[in-house]
DNA sequence: GACATCGGATTACAAATGTAATACTTTATA
DNA sequence: TATAAAGTATTACATTTGTAATCCGATGTC
């Protein structure tokens, strides 16, 4: 139940690497992110030290270098932006967003029957 | 198909009041948000300004007064939202997104059943 | 006509963000 | 043992954002 920190747009991309992989060092998260960015090292290492200072990663001591690892749910953070994104964007009613949502995406036959299923599971409480 | 612009939070909430109201008076922006901000006037003034130079909000004179509207369309920056949200905060995977959502939210059982015919439309294509 | 007022234009200023570079410390290396 | 390399810590700096306040010109008011 504690605060979540607010987290940038591009410490997300970082905090996905660590709640993908657990405890990396700083070299490792650099290594998973290129590709996906053109960050420089010293780039990835002040987004971490930022995640640090608000509180979102931690480190241990492993010998002389570090390892970082989330420090806050990612089932939390996400459904914080879920809720902030939604309020922002559709003033909070769900049901137009929703149907976007759903004609937007790329599913397949297993996605759309699971997803059915999941409603139908809502449709009986 | 021209570039949309990049909205913050803050001005999310002018965009919503303008595209749901067409051209308004900066005081009538300010009537609107009250209640649900505690903006000063001047703080929705510097905002439709901001818009303004953005160029997601144009004003047409109506005497010595200006008519703010929305000059971007509203179903595309709510697109672009809406995938800018999945991928920062799901790496573009939909399926697990709208998983969370539909669990999440509440629905009416006349919502309930849009949604499914919506996902059977989809199974069909 | 002098003055208060309403609206728009300009300016303010701190915090957060994107994107690094430089400095310092410990360790491996020649 | 002086030096380069690897890591962490500190510093940098332009933009964007949040949140206004002040200035200026047209208008209405006494």
């Amino acid at each position: 139940m504690k605060k979540l920190p607010r987290i940038s747009e591009s410490e997300w991309l970082v905090m996905r690497v660590l709640w993908s992989n657990g405890a990396l060092t700083a070299n490792e998260v650099v290594k998973e992110l290129t590709g996906q960015t053109k960050w420089k090292p010293k780039t990835v290492k002040t987004l971490i030290t930022r995640l640090m200072q608000k509180g979102a990663v931690r480190f241990k001591k492993e010998g002389r270098k570090y390892r970082y690892y989330a420090a806050v749910s990612e089932v939390e953070c996400v459904g914080a932006q879920r809720r902030s994104f939604v309020r922002r964007v559709y003033g909070g009613t769900m049901k137009p967003m929703l149907t976007a949502f759903l004609e937007d995406a790329e599913l397949s036959a297993e996605d759309i029957s699971e997803l059915k299923r999941i409603l139908e599971q809502k449709g009986k409480e």
